[in-house]
DNA sequence: CTGAAAGCGCTAACAA
DNA sequence: TTGTTAGCGCTTTCAG
């Protein structure tokens, strides 16, 4: 590969007037500036940023670890990142942690090696803030704030959910469920806890057998829905924690013939890609993905500049409703 | 940060000891490796990838720049060479191009310049084999075989078109159309020699008016379909060419009653994520992103092992029949 | 405006 | 077994 120096050499300068050149510094005569640009292309030169960026520091690289970018949550997520990140001028670095705390930890480990001017991160369970601190680089966490140091970025959980069911009594239903996830999990919490508060808000009363844990997926959400029928006053509408659960609600009403969404509503969380569908067509609180990338890119570089100071942000980022046609 | 002149001052040794150390190698005495492994654990000292890059000339980071990662078939192919690559060692950059040539190049200096080991391209368009070859790095396209110097990989067309029309055929369907991609696409045209002759082996004739070019949309097959509907003789199956034209297809069987599979049968191309929905099920010929992400680490690998000596390797994958409700 | 020289953090000869 | 030294390719003082 070419150097700088096998241009100076050609250009019969040194090579710090190589780089100052190639820098587009002022203090270089513009005829020998010429000179080396034009070598550089004709030479097919290109700056090696391994060497730029230990002498820098800097290596205008930055990480974003998440659970899996195949899921298309956080693949939005990825595209928003690497976008915004590009425009400042940011390489992005993309780990997958498989939803494994270890693997997590060794894929930070790794981005802490190669230097990266900072970190995004998608946590894969409960985890421990000192470890993050320890690592003393610049970090975002994609989570709920914790009374730590680090700086947060999530979706606004209570306001969603408060969209959501507002939504299902406006539009007239009385018996509404909630389909949720993992009972410990934070973000259920928050979530169930502003359901029962917008229904009560809202004269209607939270039956505990229409309240569901369990596990984030099309079949969980189908089971539990089923036994939820067999009650004696079954739901007419049915909050779901994630849209793959609503995908199991809509599945279980079109097989036994619930007529959506006149017998039974039904409102998911996430807004998937697929919940836009023709053939689905879910009413869900959508997570504003370019959003939440963007404005987690925002939070790093702010971090980044104020390192080793943290700033300690705490943001949300507002959801939206989208009504289709399941309610 | 901690370096290793930090540990070899504590240690009491040369800096050169501490990197002997630290890299497992046989001439240290135990007693100093014991004492240089604990005060790298104290101190918390974590290797500088960049200067190791700088000096190995290695940086044992691979890109793979593809069009759009938030796209499932690109997600699904990042993941499996982001796992293959994370096995063999390396760290794996991703670019997204946004279907943009120019970008595309860009992306590719910049990884260049970060001085990949090696890249894995999907090229958002033509593209020249000359530029790629320019730059003097080891690639792996993913793409069909050109003329030139490159390792090219990518799945059976032929083998898939056969497999779906083969199926349609056997399935008792008649009137079987194709509607395409783009006329001029290399990999429409591939798949189209494929349905005529599949069709003229078993003995059916391809009729001009069931063959369709046009884009990649959902509306796109909607549109398409319903104009082949008003034929004096409609199809009755059709082979599309990825599974979002398949999808607009469906569509429009839905909503004009059209009962499927009884009098149409449809079938996709690509199996992507919502395909195997229950509430879609659709037949498709499914393009293993698994074994496609994994060949193409793997062949990156022999190229990088024997680069400048380009490997030219010409791989082909082969595509799986996925039967569901639609056929 | 330009050159010389130091050094980013590390590896890898070559000596000792 | 260890230390010394010379770089990897680049940026950045400090002189000139």
């Amino acid at each position: 590969m070419i150097t700088i120096k096998d241009i100076a050499d050609r250009a019969g300068v040194s090579y710090a007037t190589v780089s100052r050149a190639l820098n587009n510094r002022s203090d270089v005569s513009s005829n020998t500036r010429k000179l080396i640009m034009d070598l550089a292309v004709e030479m097919g030169y290109q700056p090696n940023a391994i060497a730029r960026s230990l002498v820098k520091r800097k290596s205008m690289n930055i990480a974003l670890v998440v659970p899996d970018v195949s899921n298309p949550f956080f693949a939005d997520i990825t595209m928003a990142v690497n976008s915004a990140a590009e425009k400042a001028g940011y390489t992005t670095m993309v780990c997958n942690t498989g939803w494994d705390p270890q693997k997590e930890q060794e894929k930070l480990r790794i981005m802490v090696e190669q230097r990266v001017d900072g970190i995004i991160l998608k946590p894969t369970g409960f985890f421990k803030p000192e470890i993050l601190e320890a690592y003393n680089v610049p970090i975002i966490v994609l989570w709920h704030a914790g009374e730590d140091d680090l700086s947060y970025i999530e979706v606004d959980h209570e306001a969603g959910s408060r969209m959501a069911v507002k939504h299902l009594v406006d539009r007239g239903y009385k018996r509404i469920a909630y389909i949720g996830g993992q009972e410990t999990s934070p973000a259920n919490q928050i979530r169930l806890l502003a359901y029962q508060q917008t229904l009560q808000e809202n004269g209607l009363k939270a039956d505990p057998k229409l309240i569901s844990f369990g596990g984030f997926s099309l079949e969980s959400g189908y089971e539990r829905f089923g036994q939820m029928t067999k009650l004696q006053q079954p739901p007419d509408a049915v909050f779901c924690s994630n849209d793959i659960i609503a995908l199991g609600v809509l599945q279980y009403a079109r097989e036994h013939e619930i007529p959506v969404p006149a017998k039974l509503g039904i409102i998911g969380f996430d807004d998937i890609n697929y919940a836009s569908l023709p053939q689905i067509n879910l009413s869900t609180v959508s997570q504003p993905r370019d959003k939440l990338g963007e404005q987690a890119l925002n939070a790093l570089i702010h971090e980044m500049e104020s390192f080793p100071e943290r700033t300690r942000q705490r943001i949300l980022v507002a959801p939206e409703l989208k009504v289709r046609s399941t309610t």
